[in-house]
DNA sequence: ATTCCGTATTGATTTCGATCAGATCGCCGC
DNA sequence: GCGGCGATCTGATCGAAATCAATACGGAAT
């Protein structure tokens, strides 16, 4: 039951002129397995585009949503990069997950109904938002969608683990780099050279690492001849090797 | 495209007989949110209830599935205890969780189709269980069916940043117990009175900590009156006074 | 009861990463 | 260019938990 909005404009939520074809568009969105891909009648399919609302661009460290605000919507990242937050009662941050294009931010709302955590974009960022009610709505007509859905779902839950393990500072940061990488090259950019628009710290909270630590280890892994590295800006020099030290994290 | 199956008979696959009423089984359930919920027809309620296949009883220390096992179904606790393990090349293991009666075990295996970690019973334990196929073409035509997947999948992420942060060991184990008397409390059991069924080598896996470390820090807890300990079988006696403890690694 | 063996507890030492401290770099405004 | 400030890097020390080691417990089989 859809409520008259308040007439306090969003300046993010301007919709994107420019954007191209639907069809390039939804290219790069991390639907597109399901809006794509033939069989639909073309009501359905005009319905998930149609329920999609384009926001952003937001600047790097704005915030998209916040922690115990209401769940409403997930947001798929179309160009850019988001973290995900927690803040703890004695203000401990605690960084949950990067997350780049063709990705989408606030499946861990669903449960609890309100976000369990802070999404900050960290550079120039654009969104896909998609109503949740809406899209779930949607999902039952679309079976496609519903099984994108449980697919993104799944899938978050086994990025999580990569993190769970108990391992060496090396082999976390090895882990992180090859699997930045990786998710990168499955996007169509470039999976050996990239830039790592988050700070050292958020990387190193993300990790549970000091920075320190984090910083010690890159200068390492460029001494060993794996990677180059001049600030943010990130080439992978030697995929096998870096993996082969991450292997442990990895793989399952 | 069901292939007849070979006549190898399961021995754990026995249905079981005398569960009393069907309502009072599917309160204990997973599912019994979609399918007690008023509003559905009774041919849907119906499908719900066939499409369940009793397995069990397992033994302690049965395997429930194994990794890399085609995906096929998921399996929620009816009664006992079951531990997911993830093993990486090296043989290393690593415990992903423990699942309780009305947890789902087999959620991760959605996206990558085949199951990425063993389940291994802890203790005799009866499960409901789900063909994924079948359950998900069911969620299509009942929106709250749908809708419980979605709210099972996204807890489970949430479960997961449980662990996620860097806490030192005390908080940890405080955490692991305030985590497990609340989850037995929310399916009707004592919340105070409870037993490990799992080694402490599983716990101290699952944390990563050392099972030395769990064990100092068990007898530590106790010193301080915070639990009575004997064996597996645990009493928590000042659940506020524990849950202080374990208050940054929880709460979000 | 006795033995056996896996599980759990307790103690001694080591180690990896955290913390503390200082130097450098890079970017922006003036 | 100059100054300022946050981010990053490097070095020195510290500490919590891992590891090593030995003992105690408890249930199952004989």
């Amino acid at each position: 039951m859809p409520t008259p909005r308040p007439q306090r404009p969003d300046p993010r939520a301007n919709p994107i002129a420019d954007d191209g074809t639907e069809v390039r568009f939804c290219s790069t969105c991390a639907f597109s397995g399901a809006c794509i891909d033939a069989g639909y009648d073309k009501i359905a399919l005009r319905d998930l585009h149609v329920l999609v609302e384009h926001v952003g661009p937001f600047r790097a460290g704005e915030h998209v949503f916040r922690s115990r605000e209401p769940f409403k919507a997930i947001y798929a990242v179309r160009a850019g990069l988001v973290k995900t937050v927690a803040v703890d009662p004695e203000g401990n941050e605690q960084v949950l997950g990067f997350y780049l294009p063709g990705e989408v931010v606030g499946l861990n709302a669903i449960y609890p109904e309100h976000y369990p955590c802070d999404a900050v974009t960290l550079e120039t960022t654009h969104f896909c938002r998609f109503s949740f009610p809406a899209i779930s709505a949607l999902a039952a007509r679309m079976p496609g969608l519903q099984q994108q859905l449980f697919r993104l779902l799944s899938k978050e839950l086994g990025m999580t683990s990569l993190l769970a393990g108990d391992h060496a500072a090396e082999e976390r940061v090895a882990a992180f780099v090859t699997d930045l990488g990786e998710r990168l090259a499955a996007q169509g950019f470039s999976g050996t050279r990239l830039r790592l628009s988050m700070s050292r710290l958020d990387i190193a909270n993300y990790l549970r690492l000091a920075a320190e630590t984090v910083s010690r280890i890159f200068t390492r892994l460029r001494d060993q001849g794996l990677i180059a590295l001049e600030g943010r800006d990130l080439e992978i020099l030697d995929p096998s090797g870096l993996r082969a030290l991450a292997r442990n994290v990895r793989d399952r």
